[in-house]
Parts: structure tokens; C-alpha cells; sequence
DNA sequence: AGCACGCCGACT
DNA sequence: GTCGGCGTGCTC
């Protein structure tokens, strides 16, 4: 008889780290004895899968296997645990709730640079030259033959440079077999520590551009062909995603262009910290308002109790909402608790990072966008061990591994930036929620124009509701003119410059005060007709028209960056007539000139700022005041505080209410008023002059008075009458491809399978299929649907059993899908 | 995803 | 006949 295995738990169920969703649920294996101690839940571990090996994570011991046959584990790639049991429950929450698979929510709380490289080193162990063995690979396989002479001269080789030097495929067997015969060993590639995030690149090589013009592959491979075609329209270098997307293949073609030599693949890297080594003087906590401080109570209390509590901090720019934010924060440490502070990524500059450093010192992590893997995986481990207690970051820093959790604040709380539109697209408010409920940690949503959603939940009293009515320095807010264009237009003012504005701006220079006038299009004009036959220049590979840009004097398409020449005749009738309409940042710029010839003017758009370093330059020349006036996009609209600035000048707020969603209200209030609260931040009074063809919306003109409470009953009236959020919950559904016909019929096809799945009709609403808002982009035709529920349960429940079914939908028709739940609008 | 297997048309 | 391209099915 066998020995019978007296281990506790001899198995391990692992989620491998594979993105493919029929792949998404756990495997089994059994645990080899000198690995019993280290394969825990949360370890990274190597796994024979497939005929390969690949990488997984351990989801928990079991005592007994569910499946007959397991294999062993090979190998545990981490000493400890990389996740906490309370991130690994929130990253199952997020795979659930918002429908991506549980390999795409792991990513989101592994430290970046931590996965583990998929390569292997190839060496040869036998002098193949000699012996009889030699002869006899000769005579039975070529490509064997091929492998060898590679390795005579490579050998230690990597596989990834291996299967690039072979022009033809299936290494793999070749491998096997020379592995089983013991002329090579393999051996997986040290793990280098730290990984810099990376996309992978194919790059045409010379072969591959010869490939390409001579059409021989056009007959044979041409898929692979429309690959070479497309990269050599490019410049010969694109992302794999990229094409991918571009020729809708859902195929693996690289590795076989890469065989042929056609192309090579790479990686691209991140940048290093733009501000490493910043000096931060220590500060001290200030006295609190009555308001400030009650609110801070509260806080403290819940803290306290250490049972998990969300509240909303709403208070008006200025009203001293980061000082409530320190003091809470200083208080989970006097409990030695940590805790993290989200911020909007635009509004992670030096002059936020400090008043946290200032305040805690060393016990501050920051994490941005811009870190480089190394500098990442640093602060990571800062965090891991206990060093660091207090962390800033943007949206990914909602996953610090904190053990000792007791407190969540999300600054600027309805910023859209907190939703991330790659897979998992989670919205950190709503993932923070849940990681505050599995911590018994206290939740602070801070903002001056909260989100409908937050403050409906307030107003359910399922959030407690925390107000800061006044600025804390008693300024007053900025007055606010609201400038009736169509008035202007009748006037005979064709300018886009107001009358009112323009004489602010003068009397502003006159003062030696600065400006900042904003408009959310970039660009010189945003379309280009001819007067004669009407026609609109638009994009070859998207449904937009194309923006003319004076700068490089071309025509530029915003979304595919799609770029020509302007022409001198119209292209469909050949007449002269060719006008340039609409207004951007660049117009603004050239007419603030014009007007006044004295005006230093600065401009800060996705143009301006190209470059690394550019954003910083510019703010900086405008603080010290080498410019009068700043023009600018989203960009300058939120977080900046200049003292001098006493003028804040809306070209046009219609854009952003003109958009066809229902959350163009909204969006337009928050803007409004942010831009607003850029003017008289120092001991001038601030003067905000908004331009608008609609004067009267309730958007704009509640506005003018800060009303937000005026703007929530007056929104949400809306809201319920078409039964839109938050008075329903939303799942979007979009399907694209390059075959128009294909994603009609794939999104008829699903709007089948979502109506038949729909318990009742009371309950949920399908909207849709309709085309997109763009419905082509990047020459992918896109059309999209809306379920909405009204009921209890959310749309997103109507999904989750049919997922692989409406993946494989898509699959086959060559057209692929994409599901957002809770998504920012339906546009 | 990526690996095997099997079918198909184009060539040493 | 053989080779490489491409569709299908499966993975503890």
C-alpha cells in the first residue's frame, strides 16, 4: 500500500494570470512537500498549464482536489505574500461587481514590476558538433538542425531571441524533445526585481518593409500582409494593441511576422520622477472654524470606533477641507492607524505632495503616474513595511498595502479621472467604499461640487453629510458675470471676446493682475467648410471632423491623430471657398493678441505640453508672472491657486452643455465652477466673466451664486423624470470592429441574449443598439447599448452569467466587446 | 493566451 | 509527397 499523505491542505487552488476569460476561474494542483510552507494564499507561483508554464497565484490550500487528474506545482516565486487577505477579497469584489476577469482585478493590487517575466534561458549542454547524435539529428529534422546552430553560436540563449533568430514556428516541440534527449537545459530568466510597465511594440524591419511593398504575402498570408501595410503607413512602428484593434485581429500574427523576420517586437519604458528629492519644511497642524472642527469630530469618532463609516466633506474652494483632511489623518496615526489620500492626477503637483510631507515628513509615500518602475516598486515596499503610513497618490494608490488600514480620503470626489477606462474600469470612490467596509476603515469624500451620486446617497443618509459653508480666510467667493453671446452676435461683436470681457481684461492689465481665460477645445478652429458645396473635411478613419491647427498649419483628427495638409481647394468641388469655423485654444491665443498688443500670453493645451517638463514651465513663468494671461483646456481648469489672478474668463461654456449626455448638466456646473474658484485666490477680490449662447440654463446660471444645492434639487428633478442615475444603475455594452455589418449583427445578436435575460420588465430598461456618439474611430465602427436597472438589483447581475457566452459572440464575428459598469454617462 | 492537432493549398 | 498557413479545441 502507498503511504497515505498526512499533510493538512496538500492542494492549492491558483487563478492564473492569463487574460483569456474562458480561463478565469481556478485550477488545480497538488503541492510538492518541500514547497508545503511556502505556497500560501497570496504567493505568486509557477504552474504547468497547457503544455507550458505559466504563472498564477494561490487563492487558497485545500484538503481534497476537485478534479481527477493535478498536477504539481513547479515552483513559489515569493517568500511572502504580496497580498493582504482583505486586497485580495477587494480584488474578487471588483472582478465580480464590475465584470472583468479576476486576473485583470489581481493586476490592479500587485505592486507594478512584480510580474514575473514570461522567458527562459536556453543553453546547450553537449558539444553537438561531436558525436553520433549529430549525424542523427541531421538526417531526421531540419528544424532541429536549425535550433542547434543557433545554440553552437548563441548558446546561453534567450527564447525570446531564440524563436526570433528561427524563421519558422513550433519551437516548442522542437524544444521539448531536445530538452528529453538532454541537449539543452532551460532555465527561467532570473527575476530582475523591478519591471518597468511596458507595452509591446512591433517594429517593421527592412525585411519586413521589402515584405510589405511586394505583395508576395498579399495572396498566402494576407492578414499578416495588412499588418506589414498598416506599419508601414506608420512609420513602420505601432503597439500590438494598436494594430490589433486597427485590423480587428483577434489572432496571434506577431509571433509568426516575428519568426519571418518581417518585424521585431520590443518594449517600451516609462521615464524616471520628474521631482525626486523635493525639501519639505515641517509645518504645524492650524486652528479650525467651528465647522472644521466639528467636522473633524465626527470623523475622529467613527475612526474611533473602528467600525467602517463613509462621510462627505462638502465644502466650497477654500472652506479649509484639507486642513479637516491633515487633522483626521494625524488622528489614525495617534491610533497608528494608516491611511491613504487620493487626489485627481492632474492635481498631484509638488505644492499638494508638500502640505502632506510637511505635515508627516518621512511617513508620506507618494505614488503618481509618472514613477518609474523602480521608484514604484520602492515605495511599495515602504508602504509593505510599515515605514510609510500616510499615502498621495492618484487613483492606483487606492491598492497601498496597508495592514493596519483605518482611513480613505478621496479629494475632488467627483472627478471622472477616479474611473479608470482601461480593464478593471473600477471607479476608485466605489472601490474605496468596499476596501473601507473589508478594513473597518473610514471613508471621506471631499469635494465643492459633489458628485449626483454621492450626494444623493448623503441625502439617504447612507453617508454622513459634513458641511464647510464659508472660506476659511473670510474672502468672499469671486464674483460672477454670465456674458448673453447671442446679445453680442446682434451687437455686431464677432470676436470671441465679449465686450465685457475684453474691458475686464484691460482693466486686469492696468492693475498688473494676471488672467486666465479658459476654453475646452484645443486647436485653431474645429472645423473647416467649404462655403461653396458644404462640405466638412473630416477624418478617413474616424466619424469627427478634422481640427485645423495654425501652429504646424494642418489638419489634425483628435482621436487617431490623423494628419494632413491643408488644402487650398475643396476637395469635392474645387472651388476656393474654404473657411475655417469654430473656435480653440489657439484662436483665443491669437485674438487675446490682437486685442492687446501689450498682453503677455501664455498657452497650456495637449499641444503645448508635449514634452515632459512643459506643464511645470509653463505654470512656472506664469506664477512669477512673465505672462499676463494664461489660455488653456481642462487642464487649467482644476487645483491651480495663482495670488495675482484676478480674472477668470469662460469663452464658452456651451461645449461642455452642448454634449449629448445626460450628465452635460452636471459636468458643466462642476467646470463652472471650478474655473470660477481659480480667481482671487490671494487678498484680491476675483472677478469670473462666463460666455454662453445659454444664459439661462440652470447649469450656468446657478453657477453665478455657488448655488450647488440650488443645481442638485434642480438636476436630480431631471434625473428622476427620465429615471437616469442615481435613480438607476447603468451597465454600457460596446461592440466594435472593422466590419460595420459584423458589429450591427453582434449588437443585435446581444440585445437578443440581454432582453431574453432580463427577469422583469419593470425592473430594467435596454436602450440600444444605437451607433456610438463617435461611431468610428480609428476605422472600427462602434455601437453601443445601455441596461439600466431600477430595481434593486444591478444591470451588472444581468450579465455575469452570459459572459462567455456574449465573449464568444463577439469572437466570432470578428468584432469585439466591452462592458462598463457604473460608466460616467451613456455618450 | 498559446500549444497541439488536423485540414488545406502551394512548393522544394 | 512535405511545408507552412490557418481554424478548432483544450488547458488542473
Amino acid at each position: 500500500m502507498p503511504a497515505v499523505t498526512t499533510r493538512k491542505d496538500p492542494y492549492a487552488e491558483v487563478l492564473l494570470n492569463l487574460p483569456a476569460r474562458p480561463l478565469d476561474r481556478p485550477f488545480h494542483y497538488c503541492v510538492p512537500e518541500e514547497l508545503d510552507q511556502d505556497a500560501v494564499p497570496g504567493v505568486r507561483v509557477k504552474v504547468p498549464f497547457s503544455g507550458r508554464t505559466v504563472e498564477g497565484i494561490v487563492l487558497r490550500r485545500m484538503n481534497s482536489a476537485e478534479v481527477d487528474s493535478v498536477k504539481p506545482l513547479i515552483d513559489v516565486l515569493d517568500k511572502e505574500t504580496l497580498i493582504s487577505p482583505q486586497l485580495m477579497s477587494l480584488a474578487m469584489w471588483m472582478a465580480e461587481y464590475y465584470l472583468c476577469t479576476r486576473a485583470e482585478a489581481l493586476r490592479c493590487v500587485l505592486p507594478t514590476g512584480v510580474r514575473w517575466e514570461n522567458d527562459e534561458i536556453i543553453e546547450l549542454i553537449r558539444d553537438a558538433a561531436k558525436g553520433p547524435q549529430w549525424d542523427q539529428i541531421r538526417h531526421s529534422s531540419p528544424a532541429m538542425m536549425r535550433v542547434l546552430r543557433i545554440l553552437l553560436k548563441e548558446s546561453p540563449i534567450s527564447r525570446k531571441k531564440l524563436e526570433r533568430m528561427m524563421k519558422s514556428g513550433s519551437l516548442a516541440s522542437i524544444l521539448r524533445q531536445l530538452e528529453s534527449e538532454q541537449w539543452i537545459v532551460r532555465t527561467d530568466k532570473a527575476h530582475e526585481g523591478v519591471k518597468p510597465k511596458s507595452q509591446r511594440f512591433a517594429l517593421l524591419t527592412n525585411t519586413g518593409k521589402e515584405a510589405a511593398s511586394s505583395g508576395l504575402l498579399r495572396r498566402r498570408a494576407p492578414r499578416q500582409s495588412q499588418v506589414l501595410e498598416l506599419l508601414v503607413s506608420h512609420g513602420g512602428s505601432l503597439s500590438e494593441t494598436t494594430i490589433r484593434t486597427h485590423l480587428g485581429i483577434t489572432g496571434d500574427l506577431f509571433k509568426r511576422l516575428e519568426d519571418k523576420g518581417y518585424i521585431t517586437r520590443q518594449d517600451e519604458e516609462i521615464q524616471r520622477d520628474p521631482y525626486a528629492g523635493y525639501n519639505f519644511e515641517k509645518s504645524q497642524d492650524l486652528c479650525l472654524n467651528q465647522e472644521q472642527d466639528l467636522a473633524l469630530r465626527q470623523i475622529e469618532q467613527r475612526i474611533q470606533s473602528g467600525e467602517s463609516h463613509s462621510f462627505l466633506l462638502h465644502g466650497v474652494t477654500g472652506s479649509g477641507k484639507t486642513e479637516v483632511y491633515l487633522q483626521a489623518i494625524r488622528f489614525a496615526r495617534s491610533l497608528d492607524l494608516q491611511a491613504i489620500v487620493l487626489v485627481p492626477e492632474i492635481a498631484l503637483t509638488p505644492q499638494t505632495v508638500e502640505r502632506f510631507k510637511s505635515r508627516f515628513g518621512e511617513e508620506v509615500a507618494v505614488l503618481h503616474s509618472r514613477l518609474s518602475a523602480g521608484e514604484r516598486y520602492d515605495q511599495w515596499r515602504r508602504i509593505r513595511s510599515g515605514e510609510a503610513s500616510v499615502v498621495v497618490g492618484a487613483r492606483s494608490a487606492l491598492f497601498a498595502p496597508f495592514t493596519r488600514l483605518g482611513l480613505i480620503i478621496i479629494d475632488e470626489e467627483h472627478e471622472t479621472s477616479y474611473k479608470q477606462s482601461e480593464n478593471p474600469k473600477y471607479h476608485a470612490r466605489d472601490t474605496a467604499w468596499m476596501r473601507c467596509r473589508l478594513e473597518n476603515a473610514v471613508l471621506v469624500l471631499g469635494s465643492a461640487t459633489p458628485s449626483l451620486e454621492t450626494y444623493y446617497k448623503a441625502e439617504q443618509g447612507q453617508i454622513t453629510k459634513l458641511t464647510l459653508p464659508e472660506r476659511v480666510t473670510g474672502e468672499t467667493l469671486p464674483k460672477v458675470t454670465i456674458v448673453d453671446m447671442r446679445e453680442e452676435l446682434k451687437a455686431g461683436n464677432r470676436n470671441p471676446f465679449s465686450r465685457v470681457l475684453q474691458e475686464r481684461i484691460r482693466a486686469t492689465l492696468a492693475e498688473g493682475r494676471q488672467s486666465i481665460i479658459f476654453l475646452n477645445r484645443r486647436g485653431f478652429s474645429t472645423f473647416v467648410l467649404c462655403r461653396e458645396c458644404g462640405l466638412v473635411l473630416r477624418c478617413p478613419h474616424c466619424d469627427v471632423s478634422l481640427t485645423y491647427h495654425a501652429g504646424s498649419r494642418q489638419l489634425v483628427c483628435h482621436y487617431c491623430q490623423y494628419t494632413q495638409a491643408c488644402p487650398d481647394l475643396c476637395p469635392q468641388c474645387k472651388s476656393h471657398h474654404i473657411r475655417y469655423f469654430g473656435i480653440g485654444t489657439e484662436r483665443v491665443e491669437e485674438e487675446a493678441k490682437k486685442l492687446f498688443p501689450d498682453l503677455r500670453v501664455l498657452r497650456m493645451d495637449m499641444d503645448t505640453t508635449g514634452r515632459k517638463g512643459d506643464h511645470e514651465r509653463i505654470l512656472a513663468q506664469f506664477r512669477s508672472h512673465k505672462a499676463d494671461m494664461l489660455v488653456g483646456t481642462q487642464m487649467i481648469a482644476k487645483g491651480l491657486d495663482f495670488e495675482n489672478v484676478t480674472l477668470v474668463g469662460v469663452i464658452t461654456a456651451d461645449t461642455a452643455l452642448n454634449f449629448p449626455d445626460y450628465v452635460s448638466a452636471e459636468r458643466t456646473f462642476q467646470l463652472m465652477t471650478q474655473v470660477a474658484g481659480r480667481a482671487g485666490r490671494g487678498e484680491y477680490p476675483g472677478d469670473v466673466v462666463i460666455q454662453t449662447y445659454a444664459p439661462d440654463h440652470y447649469s450656468i446660471e446657478l453657477s453665478k451664486n455657488h448655488d450647488y444645492n440650488g443645481f442638485y434639487t434642480e438636476e436630480m428633478q431631471y434625473r428622476s423624470q427620465l429615471r437616469y442615475p442615481p435613480l438607476s444603475k447603468v451597465v454600457s455594452v460596446l461592440i466594435w470592429g472593422p466590419n460595420e455589418k459584423a458589429v450591427i449583427a453582434t449588437a443585435e445578436q446581444m440585445a437578443r441574449l440581454i432582453e431574453s435575460a432580463i427577469p422583469s420588465a419593470e425592473e430594467f430598461h435596454l436602450m440600444g443598439p444605437v451607433p456610438a456618439l463617435m461611431s468610428r474611430i480609428k476605422k472600427n465602427y462602434r455601437w453601443q447599448m445601455h441596461l439600466l436597472g431600477y430595481g434593486g438589483i444591478h444591470p451588472a447581475e444581468i450579465f455575469r452569467d452570459h459572459l462567455q457566452e456574449m465573449y464568444q459572440m463577439a469572437k466570432q464575428a470578428g468584432t469585439h466587446v466591452s462592458l462598463d459598469v457604473d460608466p460616467i454617462g451613456m455618450a
